[in-house]
Formats: C-alpha cells, structure tokens, sequence
DNA sequence: ACACTTGAGTTGCGAATGCAACGATGAGAG
DNA sequence: CTCTCATCGTTGCATTCGCAACTCAAGTGT
C-alpha cells in the first residue's frame, strides 16, 4: 500500500493507470479480432483492404500517393507496397506512377473497388455497431473521441 | 437511397461515430507502433513476449495453461503454442504438462524469464508513459478505463 | 463398454509482416 | 554543375500469422 509514488514519473503505475492502459489494448484487441471475424465470416477481404479502399474512395479523384495512404492508415510503407500490388492484382486499385514526382506512384481506386468496399461496408458497420457503438450514449461516444484524439496530437518533431 | 433499414440503426454514421471509430483504432494502433519501436531500438523481443511474460510473472506460482493464456492476451490458441515454444527455446519459460488434465500445458516462468520482463519493462513504461499516460490528468484516465471496460463486459451471452 | 461430442493443443502450408539493404529521384549547398 | 543528403518506393530473407485439418484426452449419453 505504500504509495511512494508521489515523485510523477516513478516507474511504477497506479492500479488505475494499469488497467486504462490494458483496458484500451484489449478492447482494440477485442475490436478488430470481431470485426476481421465478421468479414471473414461473410467471405470479404481483411481490414487493411477496407481501409486502404475506404480512404481512396473519399480521396479527391479517388486516388492517393503510396506515401499519404502509409501515413493515414499506419501502415509502413513496405507493407502498402505490398498490400497496393495486391489490391491492384485483383483489379480494385490502379498504380500509376506521378508525372511531376518521379519517384511517386498514385494508387487510383477502380469502380470495382468501390464496388467491393461498398459490399463490404454493411458487415463491418454492423460488427463496429454491435461491439462497440452499442455500448455507448451520444455523450459517451463523444468523450471517446475527444480523449482519442489527444494521443495523437501534436505527436510533434 | 431508402432507409429501409427500419429507424434509427441506419447503414450511416454521424461524424462523431466515425470520428470516434477510427480515432479508436489509429490511436491503438499508434501506441501500439511506438512501444514496439521503443522495444526495438533497445534491442528487445517484441511486445507479445512481454505481455505473455507478465501475466506469468503476475500469475500465482508463475505459470498458467496455454488455454488461459490465450484468453488472456487475445491471441489464438496456435498462435500461444508457438509463442510459448519460441519463449521456451530461449529459456524464459518451461512447458510443463499438466497432471490433472492429460491434454493441458502449463507454461511455467523462469528465473530468467523475470529477468527479462523486469529488463523489457522501464522501455515499455516509458513509451506508454510518454505517448499515453503524460497526456491525460487522474480523471481522464479513470473515465477511459471505465469506458474501455464496458467494451469487452458482458460480451458473451 | 460403446460411440459421439466437446475441448486443448499441435502442425503444414500458404500468406502477410518486419527488417534491413537497395536503386532511383528530387532538393540544397558550394 | 556536381556532390551530398533526404525522400519514395521496392525487394530478399527470415519471422510470424491465419486457417484448416489433425491428435489425443474429457465429458456425455446409451
């Protein structure tokens, strides 16, 4: 019980500090975990395609550089090359290289891509909804978006 | 089109649903990005390890079934059996079947399994600290560890 | 005793990921 | 102009993950 703690940055946490901390992994653990089972569960692609498409699809000309898609989705770079070629194997994206950077390429979302995400959109609005929107009042849901957004503001230089 | 979709569970989300949504996800997904960096740059395991390590280390008698592991952490049960294999092979733990139940594996800590959740632990701290805990007061974080909680409470039927 | 179902853990194999090293282009300094 | 340096994207290789099929043990019912 000794609360040594008062020195702030001591190495040690409070029982409160643990378990917001493993509460919010967990719960984004448990999230995703129910949300690739939904998709899976109804034949439909993992979530990273989701989100790539997703964030083409209310790009401006539905189209973005590699880069700014990394920077979005928290993804590396190497795993949105990847992930771009993927996509583009199975006709849902177009990679075109960017005439005034030589070394950028676009990743140009296709019709069918748009398709696919809107196909996909009921199953995982319906597993966000069930497992987490839910649980939670109009106020709730925005306090939860005002403490989210702190964590990465100003993550700065 | 038609909202058929019977009232107010619509296909369509309010800002602040989406907003609080993907600042969930992102914000994970960002401290989750940065610990690991932090482990790496110091030349340590990755963060499954330490959070296996550390249900071990907190667990009495230092060992636990694979099974409750799994449970634990939220990872699969393949996914705990290689784990502990790879954790085995280094010394940080030994798989020790169990008497009682003829198909359990207790996954049991060693000395020198402490040792390193004790080494891996002011870099894990301190990441979480700098890119969590420093950014909220008491009463936020207490308000998101009652939040989180509610997400994964009374998720079986 | 018998088959039948459930649960724990494992494994093979293909896919995705992480990491570091690399080639290529653009930007700036002298 | 040329040299250096940072940025963008890619790739080789090793590790890890995801899924389905499998083994063996417990529990259940007859």
């Amino acid at each position: 019980m000794k609360k040594k703690t008062g020195g702030k940055s001591a190495n040690v946490w409070t029982d409160t500090e643990t378990s917001a901390w493993t509460g919010l992994v967990r719960a984004q653990q448990y999230l995703i975990n129910a949300v690739e089972d939904a998709l899976r569960e109804n034949g439909l692609p993992p979530l990273p395609w989701y989100d790539v498409l997703w964030e083409l699809d209310r790009a401006p000309g539905g189209s973005l550089r590699l880069n700014e898609i990394s920077r979005r989705v928290l993804l590396d770079k190497y795993n949105i090359t990847r992930l771009s070629q993927r996509l583009e194997q199975e006709g849902l994206v177009r990679r075109v290289p960017c005439t005034q950077d030589g070394r950028g390429i676009f990743a140009h979302i296709t019709p069918g891509g748009r398709r696919l995400r809107k196909k996909m959109w009921p199953v995982y609005e319906r597993a966000v909804r069930e497992h987490f929107l839910s649980k939670f009042g109009k106020e709730d849901i925005a306090r939860i978006d005002r403490l989210m957004r702190r964590i990465r503001d100003e993550s700065g230089p």
